[in-house]
DNA sequence: TTACAAAACTAATGATATTAGTTATTATAC
DNA sequence: GTATAATAACTAATATCATTAGTTTTGTAA
């Protein structure tokens, strides 16, 4: 019975973004993710080692995903300009891929090595955009913890519908960036 | 059986603050609350609703709190000194009450007229304390945004241990927080 | 003391993830 | 082309969970 389809686990990943997408990683569900794929639920193991493995998949994807959008952002770009339209990158992708990125914020177990190295790499990201900066290594970090902060904090809030006044949330979040980046010019003593 | 215990909602409430803050908000289940409780789950009803209604009084306790915690931080300052107070005071709440903050950043409905309630208290604190500056109604809550964006993407990044790095958080965030508000004054034509 | 409200209970239901063991299908080796 | 091995699906079973219904017991108020 039941003609073996070709299902493999990254049918499965997919699959599983889509319905994190739809209704929300909390709603994602080994039962519900069954049903998409019209299996049963015991078969999922076949393809997965069960619902929190599903979830790193989740966080995994979305986080290598993320940084593919940033960079995919800043081909041409550079300094402020790049770094503006990383943010905005970043941000659209949460509103874009919403399952997948409440699958970043949400993630129970960061001492993961594979989150680790993924989280690493948006990391190294972020720091080769600021080179042109010239900051000291330690100022560069700190930087990128602010950065990280920004968008990570902005794109939450947004997802969980804490801006509720009708002002355009483009243009504040594009304020955040700027304001903090002209902030970083006047500690640079240089202020353009 | 089982002498009645003088078990009223505030004391159930308190229970599940603190399992919250002991395991996260996810391991939170009405199975370990009446347990901690010496009663048996079906009895938790008397008290709440159910666990949707628990966590969403769970997040309407921490962001009372978290208020609270920032009014408290900015006594006998103002302006900018006011406003680092209040996100030290913010990421520090987080920090202590790591479960109760979790309830705030994971609700699933924001549209609840009760949370909607303390959401506007918090916005409204920080605009008195953005009044000195002198603002546009619009500009400030652009600023608003701003803030709680830097101070919730911090507070939740360090929660889920997103800073690896061996780089002092508590200078993170003063760094942010101080590169964001001589970013305000340079917006404002005066930088100081 | 009686009556009522409420706090606890037991029992039952339905949803869930997970494991064990089975069947059937595909692909590989000969 | 056939036999074999790997594997993708299945059924059955278990444990945990939230929730509802109905019952008992306790504390309080009349």
């Amino acid at each position: 019975m039941a003609t073996r389809q070709g299902l493999d686990a990254e049918t499965v990943l997919q699959a599983a973004i889509e319905l994190a997408d739809q209704h929300g990683i909390e709603q994602l569900s080994l039962a519900a993710l069954a049903s998409k794929l019209t299996i049963k639920t015991p078969s999922l193991y076949n393809h997965i080692k069960g619902l929190p493995d599903l979830r790193k998949q989740l966080s995994k994807r979305g986080l290598l995903l993320v940084k593919e959008a940033m960079i995919e952002a800043v081909i041409g770009k550079a300094e402020d300009e790049a770094l503006l339209a990383a943010g905005v990158a970043y941000v659209d992708f949460a509103r874009k891929q919403p399952g997948l990125y409440e699958a970043i914020s949400a993630l129970p177990d960061y001492e993961d090595p594979e989150l680790k190295e993924v989280g690493a790499g948006v990391v190294s990201f972020l720091l080769r955009i600021l080179a042109p900066y010239r900051l000291s290594e330690e100022d560069a970090l700190h930087v990128v913890r602010g950065f990280r902060s920004m968008v990570h904090g902005f794109a939450s809030l947004e997802h969980q519908n804490g801006f509720r006044m009708g002002l355009d949330r483009d243009e504040s979040l594009r304020r955040l960036l700027q304001t903090y980046l002209r902030g970083l010019r006047w500690d640079a003593g240089r202020a353009t």
